[in-house]
DNA sequence: AAAAGCCCCTGGATGC
DNA sequence: TGCATCCAGGGGCTTT
C-alpha cells in the first residue's frame, strides 16, 4: 500500500508525539517479513529519539540502536493512548509513556527491524542501495538524468527500482509518467534531458501533492492517527482502466509491466 | 552488474 | 451460498 507520501504523512502524524517518550514494553506477533533482530525485552527502557524516513522505511533512533520500519504492501500504523485488543493483523506493538505504536499488517510483507546503527551490516543490507530522496535537496536534475542514461529497462521499472530514486511506487510511477508525458516502456536511457527534467519536476510535484493531501487510501490505509487520504480522488490514470482521460478524454489503458499494473494514456504519453 | 522472474501472505472482488 | 481465480500500494532473492 504505502509508497512514499504515505509512509511519509504516517511518520508526521506520530513522530511529535513519540519523539522522547519512553519504551515500556514490545508486543511481538505473527512472523513478519524478517525477525525482529533482538530480544524484545532489550527495547524497554530505550527512548525513542528521532523519527525519520528514508525512502519507504521509517526509522527510529532509540537511545541506543535504530528500530526500522516497513509497511510492505498492506502495512499501517496506529498511535493512541487507549488501543483496543491486538486484533489478528496487529503484528507489532512499541508500548510507550506516551502511547501505544502498533503495526496493522494483514499480508505480513512489512518488516520490523533493530539494528545497532544505520552503518550495521543489517542496516545498510536494507539501506545500502537506495537511492536519492525526491523530497530533498539532493534529488538534482543532472544526477536523475545521468542515473537514466545508464539504465536500460523501461522507465516505469527504473522508477519502481528505487536505486536511482526512492519511494516512487506504483501508483506515483504512473501518475508521474502521465505529467511528463512519457511512456512506461520507454528505454530509461533513450530519455533525453528536457523529458528528464520534466520528469523530475513531476516526480517532487506529485509526491509533495500527496503529501499535502494525506496520502492516497484505495484500501485501508490511514496514518497512525487513523485519518485517511484523499491524494486518490486526484489520480489522473492510476485506476482509470477504460475511464476517459482526464485530459483528452481517450479511454486510459492497462498494461502489465514487471507482474504490476500500469495504467497510461497512449494519446497523452508519446514521448 | 544489471535485468527479469518468482515468491512471500491475506483478503476482497468477480465469475461460474 | 460456495468455490475458484485473480488482483492488490513492496522488495529481496535467484536466475539469466
Amino acid at each position: 500500500m504505502p509508497e512514499l507520501p504515505e509512509v511519509e504523512v504516517t511518520r508526521l502524524s506520530f513522530a511529535n508525539a513519540i519523539e522522547g517518550a519512553l519504551i515500556e514494553a514490545v508486543r511481538v506477533g505473527k512472523p513478519l517479513r524478517w525477525p525482529l533482530g533482538t530480544a524484545p525485552a532489550r527495547l524497554v527502557g530505550l527512548h525513542v529519539r528521532t523519527v525519520r524516513r528514508r525512502g519507504k522505511y521509517l526509522l527510529l533512533d532509540l537511545d541506543e540502536g535504530i528500530l526500522i520500519m516497513h509497511l510492505g504492501m498492506s502495512g499501517s500504523l496506529s498511535f493512541s493512548c487507549r488501543p483496543p485488543a491486538a486484533g489478528p493483523h496487529d503484528h507489532f506493538d512499541l508500548q510507550t509513556a506516551r502511547g501505544l505504536l502498533r503495526l496493522n499488517d494483514p499480508r505480513r510483507f512489512g518488516a520490523v527491524v533493530y539494528v545497532p546503527s544505520e552503518d550495521s551490516p543489517q542496516a545498510q543490507k536494507l539501506l545500502g542501495k537506495l537511492g536519492m530522496e525526491p523530497l530533498s535537496a539532493d534529488f538534482a536534475v543532472d544526477a536523475f538524468y545521468s542515473g537514466l542514461k545508464r539504465r536500460n529497462s523501461a522507465i516505469k521499472q527504473v522508477l519502481l527500482g528505487g536505486q536511482l530514486v526512492v519511494g516512487v511506487g506504483n501508483i506515483y510511477a504512473c501518475e508521474t509518467l502521465f505529467l511528463a508525458g512519457i511512456r512506461p516502456t520507454r528505454k530509461a536511457s533513450r530519455i533525453t534531458r528536457r523529458q528528464a527534467t520534466l520528469l523530475h519536476a513531476s516526480i517532487c510535484d506529485v509526491l509533495a501533492r500527496a503529501v499535502q493531501k494525506g496520502g492516497s487510501t484505495l484500501r485501508d490505509f490511514s496514518n497512525a492517527k487513523g485519518e485517511n487520504g484523499y491524494f486518490q480522488l486526484e489520480a489522473m490514470v492510476y485506476g482509470r482502466e477504460g475511464l476517459p482521460c482526464k485530459v483528452c478524454a481517450q479511454p486510459v489503458r492497462l498494461m502489465r509491466q514487471g507482474q504490476r499494473s500500469t495504467y497510461w494514456c497512449a494519446e497523452c504519453q508519446k514521448a
